[in-house]
RNA sequence: GCGCCCAUAGCUCAGGUGGAUAGAGCAACAGACUUCUAAUCUGUGGGUCGCGGGUUCGAGUCCUGCUGGGCGCGCCA
């Protein structure tokens, strides 16, 4: 980004000259060498506002333009276009950079600490985590590293929906699990939950509470089982995201917000804003009026309230606890409520484009080229933890985030699995293990090998080598891409594309060898390319191993 | 029926704010290890960017109408 900046710089100084302030310049890497390393095509944009060809503009401005450091080599205009041809050194001063800032390299501090808070997963305690939930999980807790680089305060938020029917039904079912591991006669809930672990949850409680269970009134036993299976799900729940490399900072709970008495609070709120009616025996929320499709019940006509409502009441809260921009992470068939949570905070009083919703959409299992079949009332859902166990945390979350959270996503588990050049997460590894390996290498025959970071770069000049800095160059833009645009796999895409430059230069260049000044600047390039693939991993949170 | 997402090489996918001849990986084929890790590299072939209009210097990208697939449209949670 240095050198694009630089470049672009000197394009802004010259439209000062010839008074144009408050242009956006873009200036790009080039895909064809003859166009140079970088170019710009300003002109174009301004050929309208100045009514001149773009190649009178261009000219204008090369003829204006300055060098201060005296990295441009030379500049041609082709077709309108500036195209930047820079000399070497230009290239050394990003390796400098990097070896400079090392594990800072691509951050900013545009977030000023500014509070972000990221909801995501927020599973319901019902049941174990599944693969739907590791795509959200990955998304979001790439996302929220992502904004700590961009100087922001992240809070990574799991919301507990621990109130309700569902948990009712999940007392139920544990309930009936355990008479049948008792031989004692039994009923399943209708809408229960079938899954096997409810049979492994009953077990369980079995043991944690003996006989004396059966003693208590059943309101007594359903909330005492209600309680053991919920802090059962949310101990799994806890342990396989921990495994995947997710640590929440906060596990809010929806019992929390009844407790405060939150859900009155908002209703006061919208209710004294105006924003609700009563149709029907129920209390409704005039969300039409924010754009919504259809308006939506906040209390029901038995006097309960709807989920919706504690979500708005968790919303409000959310903005009582200071943060300035809320993200909440969801999956596609959550999409429908897009446009009401905006309408709620909207109606609480809060500018709605604070609140961020992020949809991603489904995650496909396959194996042995055919999808795996999942039926979620079924309970056969393929779990987190299974995944985990198969493929381990690396391929997983380097697999959950190589996508546009937009798209769908096939996720090849034989892939995943496989220890070779055609799994990408071995490919990216791989490049930094040899560079830790180099370093062993060099260490082993007695090379001084601090003197790399303070030598002669000018020894740089390979094609290879070029190429190889100009991708470094790339990765705080890379950065800024994946964060204006939420889009992390766009990290994977170029460290893919890093690793593959290195890989290139590794193979038909030597680094180790009798002449001193190309080893040693070689060995800096070598350097800085192991640093910014850490720091690349290091977001995505896949590790880099030094060893393969 | 309505809303949103997706459609790019045989397969899986990249292609912010419109920029030059649309890219990568896999698969296929042909090559490269007495030398720093061959989990690597080099080369070749492969395209009507779903289809039709439009906007303009310029469209895979923006608008519009279709087609096909996914998700969602509860006083469920």
């Amino acid at each position: 980004m240095i050198l694009k900046k630089y470049l672009a710089d000197r394009i802004l100084n010259a439209l000062n000259q010839i008074n144009l302030q408050g242009i956006e310049v873009a200036v790009d890497r080039t895909q064809n060498p003859e166009f140079g390393h970088y170019t710009s095509s300003v002109s174009f944009n301004l050929s309208k506002v100045l009514k001149k060809s773009p190649y009178e503009i261009a000219k204008g401005i090369v003829e204006k333009l300055d060098d201060p450091l005296g990295l441009i080599d030379r500049i041609e205009i082709k077709g309108g276009f500036i195209n930047f041809f820079l000399k070497e050194t230009a290239f050394h001063l990003v390796i400098r950079e990097i070896i400079k800032e090392r594990a800072n390299y691509g951050r900013s501090n545009e977030g000023q600490g500014e509070k972000v808070q990221i909801e995501f997963v927020s599973a319901n305690p019902s049941g174990p985590l599944h693969v739907g939930n590791g795509r959200g999980g990955a998304l979001g807790d790439v996302l929220a590293s992502i904004f700590e680089w961009f100087g922001y305060a992240v809070e990574r938020e799991f919301y507990v929906n621990d109130v309700g029917t569902q948990m009712n039904l999940l007392a139920l079912s544990v309930e009936a699990r355990m008479k049948e591991l008792l031989g004692m006669p039994f009923e399943f809930p209708e809408e229960g939950y079938h899954g096997e672990y409810i049979k492994d949850i009953a077990r369980l409680a079995i043991e944690n509470f003996g006989d004396n269970i059966w003693n208590l009134p059943q309101e007594e036993r359903l909330e005492r089982i209600k309680e053991f299976a919920k802090d059962t799900i949310l101990e799994w729940q806890r342990k396989d995201l921990e495994d995947f490399g997710i640590r929440f900072d906060c596990w809010y709970k929806e019992s929390t917000l009844h407790k405060k008495n939150l859900l009155k609070e908002a209703f006061d709120i919208l209710k004294a804003n105006g924003y609700t009616y009563e149709k029907d025996g129920a209390v409704w929320f005039a969300s039409t009026r924010f754009g919504d499709e259809k308006d939506r019940v906040l209390i029901k006509s038995d006097g309960s309230s709807t989920y919706f409502l504690a979500d708005i009441a968790y919303h409000l809260d959310k903005y009582r606890r200071g943060f300035s921009r809320i993200i909440d992470i969801w999956g596609a068939d959550h999409y429908g409520y897009v446009a009401r949570m905006k309408a709620g905070v909207e109606a609480l009083g809060y500018d709605p484009n604070t609140l961020e919703l992020i949809i991603y959409q489904i995650v496909h299992l396959f194996r042995g080229g055919s999808a795996v079949r999942m039926s979620k009332r079924a309970g056969e859902m393929v779990t987190l933890r299974e995944l985990l166990d198969e493929v381990g945390k690396d391929a997983a979350r380097y697999f959950f985030v190589m996508r546009d959270p937009n798209s769908q996503l096939d996720f090849d588990i034989d892939l995943a699995k496989t220890q070779s050049a055609n799994n990408p997460v071995y490919y990216v590894q791989y490049a930094f293990a040899r560079c830790c390996s180099l370093f062993r290498q060099a260490e082993a025959r007695g090379i001084e090998i601090e003197r790399m970071f303070d030598c002669d770069l000018s020894y740089l000049r390979d094609p290879l080598e070029i190429e190889l800095m100009i991708t470094l160059e790339d990765f705080p833009d890379i950065l800024k891409n994946a964060f204006y645009n939420r889009a992390p796999h766009r990290l994977t895409f170029y460290l893919e594309s890093l690793a593959k430059s290195f890989h290139s230069f590794y193979n038909s260049l030597r680094i180790l060898q009798e002449d001193e000044p190309i080893m040693y600047a070689r060995m800096a390039l070598v350097f800085a390319t192991q640093q910014v693939i850490k720091n690349g991993l290091d977001i995505i949170g896949v590790s880099a191993p030094e060893r393969m």
